[in-house]
RNA sequence: GCCUCGGUGGCUUAGUGGCUAUAGCGGCGGACUUGUAAUCCGCAGGUCGGGGGUUCGACUCCCCUCCGAGGCUCCA
């Protein structure tokens, strides 16, 4: 029997017979590994692990931790799905069933909509077919053996018809069949612990035109405490959800009469402007000037924009005097016409112009979530006008102070850089130079990127910004876009130093993003439990008995004083009561006043996470806690 | 916009054709004057999202509408 050589990733080399299969290999390397063991990597290419090695190969075992693992893992899953979906509804036609971020799904057309109950059912049918422990196995077709195999699907049909390879995959498990690419685990077996999660409709092909299916999402782990913690993760979630704290903690609200237009309570308003001010006091220092723009203005600004004719269906429209007006989508054409308002020398730039500007877009109804996705929100905005060679130090500029807002909150983040699309304005040498100084500014912070060739905008590429919470979530916040249009486009100028006309290039970025969208995250982020600096309010003043009240106002007076956020709660109700409601308003610093603390004029001081401080002077308070608001810490200790 | 599910006092919620629609929290009134996560008693509060229909009778069934939740090409 000939031999074949095969390295591994840690760089030994084995010899084995030719022709042996990677899961005997693996049963070779160890138990657990060959247990673990999902696919394998031969050459850099995804395989089953019933794959026969036939020659010298690099091979990588793969297991659920790689991402290719999770990947193959799930997508497994989804045949599992179907398969017991098929046993259990015979007349299901199956599209596609791919796996996803989050889990898996299969797109069904069936004539009935699936209800929770069959849900249940379908889940049981996976698990008799997970015991069953069904080989899964991978044939090669010809197009044409595939196309009578699936001939009463439409679905398969038009995908293996816009296949060009003549040679054609399908995964077998007992009775069921499936047109797919593979590779898959080698049995149901493996797929131990998995739960079908919701159901959705999506259209074939993710066109409106085409029929909508069943879209049954599903989420699977090689064991069931992998799917317990999971399950759990979302729990924590829904506990966080900021609509539901935006809520309890009297921040915000919507309702009937402003789908998507939310409004802002008291306590809301208050981290809103904190956020504000936060804002202004870091863009002053960065050399940003403000400017408001009005929210109407009229169809000639938005048509030569360009808005008129490619953002129409976004937006809302009002008649003044019989003309045409819009509601503004974005800040950008209001911040050009105070470019616009005299000539600019190059000695202005960079010109860096900030506005806390208030948008109105119109989002399709059934996309509106919370704060997250609003018909009505406040950009940070702030636009740079600047030379081709100002780009690289003006990027760092806004890198260093998007980091600096960032860090403040606790976030880590990832940054993505988006290149020329195919229907780009402007040359390629410009958009070569462009890409080249955002490069040039990441590599000078040493920040990590990932490049998503081909996303730019048509008017020039951007660098992206994604915050990553405390539960592993992300949510694009950040974005610094480059624009060579706009400057065209309004015929932008300033006077250079050899006194010619020449055209800048502008920055469009935001930090927040939405500021609406940003306070949603940060309740869920915090789960409400706001850092001193950002707390609505701060403290609040418990009484003991109606003796101690006016000891309490004159408490209350010295920190309100010094603008410390405080509230009392002297009502003829029990200790622990109060401080249990103070507990749910998530009140940083829950106060007692006594019969001690008049006496020996101090304050007891309870933190959320139970503490209690005895014998605090009220001095001393103040300055501790201006102390930890000045740092915009989230920690409290005495 | 489209699909699935949902909408019952401020909040959470019981109630699948039959007396005057539950209960808890919250609110208000009263008693209690209390030492770090729920003291007790009483009262008020609902055109059951809105409109129409079926029925002797509708929170409950049907149709329309509004609003909300989760989704709507991450390649067989």
């Amino acid at each position: 029997m000939a031999k074949i050589k095969i390295k591994f990733p840690d760089g030994s080399v084995k010899e084995y017979e030719k022709g042996i299969s990677i899961i005997k290999v693996a049963e070779g390397l160890g138990k657990r590994l060959s247990e673990d063991a999902i696919a394998a990597k031969l050459n850099n290419e995804l395989v089953d692990l019933n794959t026969k090695l036939n020659k010298d190969s690099n091979l990588k075992i793969i297991t659920f931790k790689d991402d290719e693992g999770k990947e193959v893992f799930r997508h497994s899953s989804a045949h599992l799905m179907a398969q017991a979906v098929k046993n259990l509804f015979p007349k299901a036609k199956f599209a596609i069933g791919p796996a996803v971020e989050e889990g898996f799904y299969y797109d069904i057309d069936y004539e009935k909509s699936f209800t929770p109950e069959d849900f249940v059912k379908i889940e049981r049918e996976m698990d008799k077919i997970v015991k069953e422990n069904l080989s899964i196995e991978r044939t090669e077709l010809t197009k044409k053996e595939a196309l009578k195999l699936f001939k009463d699907n439409p679905y398969k049909t038009e995908l293996i018809k816009e296949l060009k390879d003549e040679k054609i995959s399908i995964y077998k498990q007992g009775n069921f069949i499936d047109f797919c690419r593979g590779p898959h685990v080698p049995s149901t077996g493996k797929l131990k612990a998995f739960k079908l999660t919701k159901i959705a409709g999506a259209y074939w092909k993710g066109d409106a035109k085409n029929k909508q299916l069943q879209r049954l999402y599903g989420i699977s782990f090689p064991d069931k405490k992998q799917l317990k913690d999971y399950l759990k993760l979302l729990e924590e979630a829904e506990k966080r959800d900021h609509r539901k704290l935006g809520k309890e903690l009297d921040l915000f609200s919507v309702h009937d009469e402003g789908p998507g237009f939310p409004f802002f309570h008291p306590k809301g308003t208050v981290i809103i402007n904190i956020l504000k001010d936060f804002w202004r006091k870091e863009h002053a220092k960065a050399g940003y000037t403000e400017v408001i723009t009005p929210i109407i203005l009229n169809r000639n600004l938005w048509e030569q924009s360009g808005h008129w004719d490619h953002y129409k269906e976004n937006m809302y429209f009002t008649k003044i005097d019989d003309q045409d007006y819009a509601i503004k989508p974005m800040n950008c054409p209001g911040g050009i016409l105070i470019y616009k308002t005299r000539l600019r020398s190059y000695r202005e730039l960079p010109m860096r112009m900030g506005e806390m500007g208030t948008v109105h877009r119109h989002e399709l109804s059934g996309v509106l979530a919370g704060l997250f996705r609003v018909r009505c929100f406040t950009q940070d905005d702030a636009h740079i006008y600047m030379t081709e060679e100002q780009i690289k130090n003006e990027i760092i500029g806004v890198l260093n102070l998007t980091d600096h807002f960032y860090k403040t909150f606790g976030f880590d983040y990832k940054v993505e850089l988006s290149t020329k699309p195919d229907n780009a304005m402007g040359s390629d040498e410009s958009w070569e130079k462009a890409t080249s100084s955002l490069k040039a500014a990441l590599d000078a912070k040493k920040i990590k990127y990932k490049i998503n060739e081909g996303e730019g905008a048509f008017y020039g590429p951007k660098i992206d910004f994604h915050l990553k919470d405390c539960l592993g979530r992300t949510w694009q916040c950040g974005t610094i876009q480059l624009d060579f249009a706009m400057p065209e486009k309004f015929n932008l100028t300033y006077e250079g130093k050899d006194g010619k006309k020449h055209r800048p290039i502008m920055i469009h970025r935001v930090i927040y993003g939405s500021i609406e969208r940003f306070l949603g995250i940060l309740i869920e982020h915090y789960a409400g439990k706001f850092p001193l600096w950002l707390s609505p309010v701060q403290a609040i003043i418990l009484n003991i008995n109606d003796s101690h009240i006016n000891y309490g106002e004159e408490l209350k007076k010295k920190l309100a004083e010094n603008n410390i956020r405080v509230e009392t709660d002297f009502r003829a109700e029990t200790m622990p009561k109060k401080v249990r409601e103070a507990q749910l308003k998530k009140i940083p610093l829950i106060l007692t006043v006594g019969d001690k603390e008049i006496k020996n004029k101090t304050v007891a001081v309870r933190t959320l996470d139970g503490k209690v401080y005895f014998n605090i002077k009220p001095e001393d308070l103040i300055k501790k806690m201006q102390e930890i608001i000045d740092r915009k810490s989230s920690e409290i200790k005495f």
